[in-house]
DNA sequence: TACATTACTAACCAATCGGTCATTAATTGA
DNA sequence: TCAATTAATGACCGATTGGTTAGTAATGTA
């Protein structure tokens, strides 16, 4: 892995300077999304960054003025055009609500849960104590526009009489919670059990938005 | 808060140095608890621990060999007792199962949810990837026993005839996920955001009770 | 070719932290 | 009272890391 050659640097095609000051900072950006998701913040070391990235350390302080600016240019670079992108393609849907969540759900999974960006999840809820300003950043610009989604959905089941008239604030959590669970333990515990022991996305999916759907309708 | 008086050293009587073989594991768990779950595994500093149990740094590593160590016997001593007494209270239950749900889900949440011993749940989600053997670990010795309990009683109300026929161990994660994610954000978002964006625990329990036995319960 | 600009580098700094060990002092027992 | 034992200390070590900065080399321009 490491290709430390201290010698001939002169012949050495591949250490040669270059200056690329466009290409810099999206490829300082997927370097850090892949190490924040490997290490969390606080493990993730600003020089190994760098070095994925194939600059000095010095470099990433000039593109990036903290580590923290850094995470924040992550999260904006990878999780706010999702969200804006679901709720066109939701606003769109026909059906009846009770098909539209598991509907919802499966495009959440797909476009976030099983993304690499989605470790910047489970990140924030590890770290959120330890760096407050970044949970609150986060709070603001992905988990409160992400509720809102699930919340016309379940309103909209309410007031076209399918829904039982639920308490819409509770119910947005009993349904976000457990998918969001569900990516932590993916990033967390998921590493560390042997495969039998481990969640299937797609059944838990399942039975979560056929769990919830049960829940929602009226009875008849 | 501090106390740190570095003059008059021979007069202080507290500063006295005293031998107390029994008490130290006691009070030096009672200080990694507090501070685990307050600030995590890795941000925790040994030399912290020991001075909130009133000792030096050298002594605290006289008790416990390692950080990781201390860590283990932190768990041990804090949930270990309380799984054992829930299987059990939930053995002497006697009514149907429906009722046994949210039942057993208000137990848990009295004597592990609602306690400081619920914020290691969170740090071992947090720290699981950088430290696998603490999770191999927690996984084993709490995860696991705690499933099983969980587990007996879906199983209950399937033999009873009570509950449809659903897949148990993916009914035991819908159900166990969105408690454990309660704990989580408790000790993290929770800790971040403005008093109105809370989650209230009791609402959300009791939401979550209703919306498993409306999953679960025969159509009727 | 000569000069100015600036993207980039690498050595460096100060602070942090897990763990060690020689030393110290409280206790015990004869 | 005087060792002998051992609980407790705190100075110290080596490794780590976020951030700085003086200097270097690639590029543009005249």
């Amino acid at each position: 892995m490491n290709t430390l050659v201290p010698v001939d640097t002169h012949t050495e095609g591949s250490a040669k300077r270059e200056r690329r000051k466009e290409a810099r900072p999206g490829e300082l950006l997927a370097a850090a999304l892949d190490l924040f998701v490997e290490k969390g913040f606080a493990a993730t070391r600003s020089e190994e960054v760098a070095q994925r990235a194939g600059v000095s350390k010095g470099t990433l302080f000039l593109y990036f003025p903290t580590k923290e600016d850094l995470f924040k240019a992550v999260v904006r670079a990878n999780i706010g055009q999702t969200i804006s992108d679901g709720a066109a393609e939701l606003s769109k849907f026909e059906g009846s609500t009770a098909q539209m969540i598991p509907y919802m759900l499966n495009i959440w999974w797909e476009r976030f849960g099983d993304t690499k960006a989605s470790g910047l999840s489970k990140l924030m809820m590890s770290e959120a104590t330890n760096f407050p300003d970044l949970a609150a950043f986060y709070h603001q610009e992905v988990i409160e526009p992400n509720h809102n989604l699930v919340k016309a959905v379940v309103q909209r089941g309410i007031d076209r009489g399918e829904f039982r008239p639920v308490d819409v604030d509770n119910a947005v959590f009993n349904i976000v919670t457990p998918m969001v669970y569900l990516i932590n333990w993916k990033h967390s515990m998921g590493c560390c059990i042997s495969p039998e022991q481990q969640i299937d996305p797609k059944k838990y999916l399942a039975a979560h938005a056929d769990m919830v759907v049960h829940a929602l309708l009226k009875r008849n």
